[in-house]
DNA sequence: GACCGCTTTGAAAGCGCATTCACCCTAGAT
DNA sequence: ATCTAGGGTGAATGCGCTTTCAAAGCGGTC
């Protein structure tokens, strides 16, 4: 800049007002500075602008490290966990760039290793002006700390910290609207629901929306899943409904799954054991996964708007930048059920 | 900073130190600056730090501003355009997210606007020690301005300028090897291309790769494709499809499409015609997306390895982050064939 | 007890920009 | 011609950190 400055004829004022704001600068000037610039190949420090201005233009997102970065010789590229977990994080961080370029955000993410001083988290929360943190991925006592600098939004899962903003998917709402439809609409009693990891927040959200259901009908209120998988992909999914088939006694009229991947994957094994779907037996998913549609039958489910969740960060992130007294926000997105054919519908 | 290292009785470089290079600070000073900053609730700025380090361990991505914002109105939210398009940038993500990660680096994305010095390109610019471009979204003449001051990596296009590094996907060697696979393993000897916009390289590296095979195979070079389409979507390539049969004389014994959303939207509609894929005619693709694998029949594509390419973007980065004289390397990601039931294998 | 070699800490000088504040110049008003 | 407003510009200060360079502490040695 001062390369420019001294160029053009100028002081490096003049050559700040002419990025800053270049209405307040005579056109000659300003073409004599730009002129400079180009053949100077001047390139603004970002780092000494946020330093002087004491903002950055960024917002940040920090996701878990899903997938492992070893596994990725697999040579198909294209393993039943990453599917579903990218297609996760990639949402959100679609929903955030979008809404944060709205607002002139540049969006900086980084999936959290370890936690520390020098992790990227704190990297993060040193170059943004506020930033979005999938629920359990950054330490409690880490994100204590930084929340008390600058904002921070929790995403899908418990706020943690109190004082946070935070946006959540209608999990139980929707699982219960699903549960009932099977219940109340399709007349099934028999429902059998496969869960995931206990620490998942989102799979138990699920079950207590089809504990909800069951209540709401009437029916026998289970305590625990009848099946729970570790991952959640679809061989587990495919695994489950032979267990759940294997398991003597009557089959359930209704498998509802904790998420599209195991659903997905419970359509392709019953189809080989010669179970008819929706004929014999009812399936649900969650997520709304684009595969759900396209799959045979067609998956009922539960659409997760995932990209609003990200643009709905962007949004409180913004606001709380604007008035950083207003009281904390938690927001539940609504969910909308989807009724396809694996249930019977269209 | 000053607060932490007055709390904990030592100077500002102590603390700094604690940061950088704990291993230079006695245990228990190390502990007491710790707990200072853990009162207080210390976030080290990444401006400041990068402006006196003079880097700033981001790595930046710039890509085109594909969908429109305001047609989000559209409830279903998963227009074709969007899916075909936003694949492309999320895996890009993906993968430059991965390397990043591996080499210690976040990842600061933006969809660039317009250009000029108040672009989202210019903010990147300077908050990146290096930074990738997806061809055609950043004005030529401002990469000329940045990349004297950085590294840019020129990603899936023509290079542009000279001194740059740049990787390719071998869009041309696909198409000629997939249309060799038809002529010669296959037999069929009437293709039609179905292009892009002549303003799309890699739609038309495709066409360049099919004409060179129907030269291999000494069969009549076209000039153009036999159509081409605006937007490449599934409508599009549904209605070329249609375009084609009813174009009087024989009818093709295959169709090869310049990217697979055009191909499944083919598949769709001849299945409404009654014309069976393979039998009476084969259909490729080009992209090797997730839906190609799932339609029936399943497509035969060519696998464009797009999560490699961010991640060599990020690995030539580094690289001339490391020696910044090395000449300019160019790279050509090998693609390979995918032959499923629409062309008659599988 | 003076001396030596380490390790640990401090002082100070920027890093590149935004931003007052003061100043100068020009143009219109008187 | 003098005065008044602004618009346009420059000098100077500080943003929060890294990084020499020096000084200080600390064991041991001779």
């Amino acid at each position: 800049m001062y390369d420019v400055a001294e160029r053009s004829g100028v002081s490096i004022a003049t050559v700040s007002r002419v990025y800053r704001n270049p209405g307040s600068v005579r056109d000659r000037t300003r073409e004599r500075v730009l002129e400079a610039a180009r053949e100077l190949g001047y390139v603004p420090s970002g780092n000494a602008r946020g330093l002087a201005s004491r903002t950055t233009g960024v917002l940040g997102l920090c996701f878990p490290d899903y997938a492992d970065p070893d596994a990725e010789a697999d040579a198909e590229a294209d393993s039943d966990a990453d599917d579903a977990a990218m297609l996760y994080s990639d949402q959100i961080i679609r929903g955030m760039e979008r809404a944060a370029r709205r607002h002139g955000y540049a969006l900086l993410i980084a999936a959290s290793l370890e936690g520390g001083p020098e992790s990227l988290v704190a990297k993060v929360a040193g170059r943004v002006d506020g930033f979005a943190v999938l629920a359990q991925t950054v330490p409690t006592e880490d994100l204590e700390v930084i929340s008390r600098r600058l904002p921070v939004v929790m995403l899908a899962g418990p706020r943690e910290i109190d004082h946070l903003d935070h946006v959540v998917v209608a999990n139980a709402d929707g699982e219960r609207e699903l549960a009932r439809h099977l219940i109340e609409d399709h007349g099934l009693r028999r429902l059998a629901f496969v869960g995931g990891d206990p620490e998942s927040p989102d799979a138990e959200a699920r079950f207590r929306g089809f504990r909800q259901a069951c209540g709401d009908a009437g029916l026998p209120v289970p305590e625990a899943p009848d099946l729970r998988t570790a991952m959640m992909t679809r061989a587990e999914g495919a695994r489950a409904a032979e267990t759940l088939l294997d398991r003597g006694s009557e089959r359930p009229a209704a498998m509802l799954f904790a998420n599209d991947q195991m659903a997905v994957g419970a359509l392709r094994a019953l189809e080989r054991r010669g179970v008819r779907v929706p004929e014999d037996i009812a399936v649900t998913g969650f997520d709304g996964i684009p595969l759900s549609r396209i799959v045979r039958p067609s998956l009922t489910t539960v659409r997760q708007p995932i990209r609003q969740l990200g643009e709905q960060a962007v949004e409180l992130l913004v606001q709380r930048l604007a008035d950083a007294n207003r009281p904390p926000v938690s927001l539940e997105l609504p969910v909308s059920p989807a009724h396809r054919a694996s249930c019977g519908c269209g």
